[in-house]
DNA sequence: CGTTTGACTACGC
DNA sequence: CGCGTAGCCAAAC
């Protein structure tokens, strides 16, 4: 949908690859995957940090007509923990119906705790393979600890 | 042809 | 910790 030049429909395919690596019982988030993809042509990484998410938000939207069965797009939600369809709609019951049959749990905010089901990502071989990048964690780094927080 | 809207996020209060 | 806002790109009105 939106973000139609030349290099979309790259971007779209890799998206949908990377969302075939999620395994069952796990979710991501549209930002964690578009960490993983290098920000196209004339694109400022600052820009890229914003415009990322909601592009792997359209690529999501587009399988819809395209790659449906191979893609597991449910397993895709955003940062919050929480489903991004339109609350109510056919979709999204759909959505939340295919996670909790995944074993996926859902709060009282209608949120999952994305420390326990988030997807730490494919290996770095994986990755490397198809020129991709290392997921980053969209929180700082605890100093204390010195933990990776991941999510 | 100007406006609105969207499967997002970061940030400020 | 919850809620509102800004920023950005295209497609749909």
């Amino acid at each position: 949908m939106a973000y139609e030049n030349p290099e979309a429909e790259r971007f779209n395919a890799l998206v949908w690859e990377i969302v075939r690596q999620v395994p069952e019982g796990k979710v991501t988030t549209y930002g964690f995957i578009a960490s993983m993809i290098p920000p196209p042509r004339g694109v400022a990484a600052n820009d890229y940090a914003r415009l990322g998410p909601r592009w792997v938000g359209d690529a999501m939207n587009a399988v819809s007509g395209i790659d449906e069965p191979t893609v597991p797009w449910h397993r895709v939600i955003n940062a919050r923990g929480g489903i991004s369809l339109p609350e109510g709609s056919k979709a999204a019951r759909l959505q939340r119906q295919r996670l909790e049959a995944e074993g996926i749990v859902f709060g009282p905010k209608n949120t999952c705790d994305l420390k326990k089901v988030g997807w730490e990502g494919p290996d770095a071989a994986w990755l490397e393979a198809r020129g991709l990048l290392q997921p980053q964690p969209r929180k700082k780094p605890d100093e204390n600890s010195g933990q990776l927080p991941l999510f």
